[in-house]
DNA sequence: AAGTGATCATTA
DNA sequence: TAATGATCACTT
């Protein structure tokens, strides 16, 4: 199957924030039709589906590699599914997280450091009743956390890191954390990876991501909508 | 209603 | 299996 649409990835971040702007107020339906592709039903079926579409759209490298979506650019895309009043209905994956081997890690070498230093939000109006093909894009904007976001999301690292290296994992929910919480990402509460059990001893356990709560990014559109 | 834990598709 | 893209759905 060939697309007949292959927009090329954009040269820097003011054209890349110029097409965000040309797709600010088009529904996925007429996205996904000028990208010549199929909108599912709903998203049981095709959770990432819409940010892929939107990848695509803006031109980002496609494929599962463990790098920012424009990497001339180092920028990673996030879509942001919000209601009416501009609330997450979501938390934001943001990476996995690395149970084995961590000892000594530091917070600016971490994935989750990494990832979140320029991030385009893609805000979506993604209320359930909406239909996928009519559900409507908003404005696209850059941010780079503050120093006290950065602060906020160090600490909550930190602290789960911590219990990570020391074998506490089973003991860490989603509920832990102010800002950066910790929560399965698997296929199914069948799949498993190594970690470190509470005596040091290698054990298997759920893979886990982490995930940025949906406050925290209330936050960060907040701290943009009122600036602009 | 919110929030956590569970799950789905696809590509290497 | 592990990484990408996330939302579903049950519990609280």
């Amino acid at each position: 199957m060939s697309d007949p649409y292959m927009p090329t990835a954009p040269q820097s971040s003011t054209e890349l924030l110029q097409r965000c702007q040309a797709l600010a107020g088009l529904t996925l339906g007429q996205i996904a039709a000028t990208a010549g592709v199929t909108v599912p039903a709903n998203l049981q079926r095709d959770k990432g589906w819409v940010g892929q579409l939107l990848e695509h759209t803006l031109g980002a490298t496609a494929g599962s590699k463990a790098e920012p979506d424009f990497p001339t650019l180092g920028i990673e895309l996030k879509t942001l599914p919000i209601d009416q009043s501009g609330k997450p209905l979501e938390s934001t994956y943001v990476c996995v997280a690395p149970l084995t081997g961590v000892a000594g890690l530091q917070w600016q070498d971490s994935w989750v450091c990494q990832k979140l230093q320029h991030v385009l939000w893609l805000p979506i109006l993604a209320e359930r009743q909406i239909p996928l093909a009519q559900r409507m894009v908003g404005t696209g904007f850059l941010w780079q956390p503050s120093p006290t976001q950065l602060q906020l999301l160090q600490q909550d690292w930190e602290e789960l890191m911590e219990q990570i290296t020391l074998g506490g994992i089973a003991n860490i929910r989603g509920a832990q954390g102010k800002v950066l919480q910790l929560r399965p990402k698997a296929a199914n509460s069948k799949a498993l990876t190594q970690a470190v059990g509470a005596s040091g001893e290698p054990i298997l356990t759920l893979p886990r991501g982490f995930y940025l709560k949906a406050g925290f990014t209330a936050a960060i559109l907040q701290q943009h909508f009122n600036s602009v």
